[in-house]
DNA sequence: ATGTCACCTGGTAGGTGA
C-alpha cells in the first residue's frame, strides 16, 4: 500500500498535473494540500473519471485540503474536532485499514505573530486529537505540510535559518511532542541522501541550486512502523512547467 | 536581490499570504 502527500499551492492551477502524478505514482492515498478552492468549485468529476474517489474540504483563497484514494474513505472527518477553527486545514478518512490523516498546519509566519500564536494553539489541538484518535485507530498516518523543518538536516541553509519560521525551537518541540505520541518519521527509518528537501522557493532560482526545505512528512504509527518499506520524496513533480513549490513524499507500507 | 507565484479586490495595479 502505498500513500503520499502533496501542497499543491492551488488545484484549480495544478489539477492536470496532480491526475497526471496519480496515473504515473499510482499511490492507493494522495492527500492534497492547499487547494485553494471553495467546495463548491471541487473538480470531483475529474478524479471520478480517472477512477479516483475523493473527499475535499475547502474555502476560499487559502488553505483547503483533499483525500483522494482508490478505495473509498470511511468514517471522514474535515478538521480538528471542537478547535472550531475557520480556516479548512485537515482532511481524514480510513482507507484500506489504515487511519488516514491529511493536515495542512499553519505557516505561522514568523516567531512572535499573532499568526505563529495560532499555529501553537492549532498544533496543541492536533497533539491532543492524534493521542484520540490513535487509540481508536492504532493503524495510523498523518502526514502533510507540516510546516516545520524537523531539524538542521532538513534545512539548505541551518545557520540563515536559526531561528526562523519553521526552524524555531517552539515547532520542533512541536514535531517531537508528535513522535512521542508514538509516531515515527518515516523518512528517517531509512538512509537518505544528504540535501532532501521537499520544498523550494519559488525565488532565487532555488530549485535549481537546491535550496530547499523538508517541511512535508509522513509520520507512521508504531503499530504501522513495522510495514513501512520505504519513504521517498519524488522531484519530478517540481520540474514540471508551472510547478508547485512543493513536491510530493511517498510511503509505502507492506 | 525585497529576486516568484496565486488569488483577491477592483479594476487593467496593489495587497496579502506563502
Amino acid at each position: 500500500m502505498k500513500l503520499a502527500t502533496w501542497n499543491v499551492n492551488s488545484l484549480a492551477v495544478r489539477l492536470p498535473q496532480v491526475l497526471d502524478w496519480l496515473a504515473s505514482a499510482t499511490p492507493d492515498v494522495l492527500v492534497l494540500q492547499e487547494t485553494k478552492l471553495t467546495d463548491d468549485k471541487f473538480p470531483q468529476a475529474a478524479f471520478a473519471d480517472a477512477g479516483w474517489q475523493v473527499q475535499w474540504f475547502g474555502q476560499k483563497t487559502y488553505n483547503g485540503v483533499a483525500l483522494v484514494s482508490r478505495e473509498a474513505a470511511t468514517d471522514v472527518v474535515r478538521n480538528i474536532p471542537g478547535l472550531g477553527d475557520e480556516q479548512a486545514r485537515v482532511i481524514a478518512g480510513s482507507v484500506g485499514g489504515v487511519r488516514t490523516i491529511g493536515a495542512y498546519f499553519p505557516n505561522g509566519q514568523e516567531p512572535g505573530s499573532e499568526k505563529f500564536a495560532y499555529k501553537m494553539r492549532w498544533l496543541d489541538a492536533l497533539r491532543e486529537w492524534v493521542r484520540v484518535e490513535l487509540q481508536a485507530h492504532p493503524a495510523l498516518v498523518l502526514m502533510g505540510d507540516y510546516n516545520i523543518a524537523p531539524d538542521d538536516r532538513d534545512v539548505f541553509d541551518p545557520v540563515a535559518w536559526a531561528g526562523q519560521i519553521h526552524c524555531t525551537p517552539e515547532e520542533r518541540a512541536h514535531f517531537q511532542g508528535l513522535l512521542a505520541l508514538g509516531l515515527h518519521d518515516a523518512f528517517r527509518l531509512f538512509e537518505q541522501p544528504p540535501k532532501s528537501w521537499s520544498w523550494w522557493d519559488y525565488r532565487n532560482l532555488a530549485f535549481r541550486k537546491n535550496q530547499g526545505l523538508r517541511i512535508d512528512h509522513i509520520l507512521v504509527s508504531d503499530a504501522l512502523r513495522a510495514r513501512v518499506q520505504a519513504c521517498t520524496i519524488d522531484k519530478q513533480p517540481r520540474r514540471n512547467e508551472r510547478p508547485s513549490d512543493h513536491t510530493p513524499v511517498l510511503v509505502t507500507l507492506g
